[in-house]
DNA sequence: TGTACATCAGTGAACGCGCGTTCACTGATGTAC
DNA sequence: TGTACATCAGTGAACGCGCGTTCACTGATGTAC
């Protein structure tokens, strides 16, 4: 399949030149064939991009749906075995990281087909929460009282896909999801060079801190 | 100043194409001089950028160090504003922002000369978390053990910036710090879109939550 | 005050390069009768 | 089995464009005597 052997392609230069450098001459000039020709593949370079922000978004939600099988139905391991398996990934395919998780690519606009394959690593931290509430793991008394304005925006988000969550609880999903993607973006771009040396350690340590807090001990 | 209508310039071009599409000849065009003209006061294009990134830096750091002066020596309203200034920083100056704190400038690396002015809105959280402790309001008593590679690590950024405070701290203070560029980069590059409407409530509650977090109450 | 000279900001042409996209086309493969 | 035709992947030239950087240069301003 060409198609596939483009986007691969595509991936590789990603690593070099970054989105805004992404050129279909180049990758076409790699594979052997005239530039033209890759218009028979993807009706432009935007329309490449966007294939590879899918692609990223569903091998990042792939990783994480794949991290939490067969594990024990305990709420800890299995947050660090979803965040360990998302910071992996991000580490392993650091410009597939930062195209979907990093600054924007200017000029371009995602078209909706993305939407979707992004929410999948989501839908998985949501699941995770739900089984823990119903095993009692994740403590629902809230720890924070929620302001009115954003308990609006979460009944938002509940009506969507948290129907059995409560908003606060909710809240400190939302802020130890967030603060995942903090944790790994300053290692990834570089913010704790010099600080940390020993990122592994480090990191699974934020993210025990991060389960205290999410289930309210 | 000509080179600071250049970099004026600069960080206007920056906004629509991004750092890798930073071009001297566009910025020299809408200057209406020689392309080459701009020569005699950046040496290359990396070091415009160079000069941008360290103005960015500053003006964050300048930003962080205005947003605690005069206030009230009560640590949560302390990091509230502290955290809401860098924020309102990002907002307003979205594209430095990613420039400094997004994906990293494909083929760019930074030159020692950007290590200091990046340090500098760090170290208003050092010192907010310093004052907190020596005021009684940071609770010094751990929240959670450290492992000894970690303990390590943190022992090294005391010797450099942190004397006098203790590692488990130290370990809560990089959290929330991180967390806070989560939130940010969270909002900023679009990840909560149709999911929060009122970023701003959101933003201050879980600026709290992180509050609660740091102090362990 | 007037002259000779140095400094230096900015010019404009040129270098060699790469880009996205279009378009008329070739030539191999598959299909219908 | 053989012929006529359609399909379609891939070509290559061309369009008009922009880029970073170099280099010999001009011409105004400042300085020294």
């Amino acid at each position: 399949m060409l198609t596939a052997e483009i986007k691969a392609t595509a991936r590789r230069h990603l690593a070099e030149s970054g989105a805004s450098g992404l050129s279909l001459r180049a990758v076409s000039r790699e594979l052997g064939m005239a530039s033209s020709a890759v218009y028979r593949y993807f009706a432009s370079r935007d329309a490449l991009l966007t294939a590879l922000i899918i692609d990223a978004f569903d091998a990042v939600g792939e990783t994480a749906e794949q991290s939490v099988v067969g594990l024990p139905d305990d709420v800890t391991s299995r947050w660090l075995a979803l965040s360990g398996a998302v910071r992996g990934w991000a580490l392993a395919n650091p410009h597939d990281y930062a195209l979907v998780y990093g600054s924007p690519v200017p000029g371009y606009r995602a078209p909706d087909d993305t939407v979707l394959p992004a929410a999948r690593v989501s839908l998985v931290m949501l699941s995770l929460v739900r089984d823990g509430l119903a095993a009692g793991q994740i403590d629902p008394t809230p720890t924070a009282d929620v302001p009115s304005a954003v308990h609006a925006d979460l009944a938002n988000l509940q009506n969507l896909s948290a129907h059995d969550i409560p908003d606060e609880v909710l809240a400190r999903t939302l802020l130890v999801w967030s603060g995942l993607f903090g944790a790994i973006s300053y290692e990834l771009f570089g913010h704790l060079h010099r600080v940390i040396e020993d990122y592994d350690a480090y990191f699974e340590h934020q993210m025990r801190r991060y389960a205290g807090f999410l289930t309210g001990s």
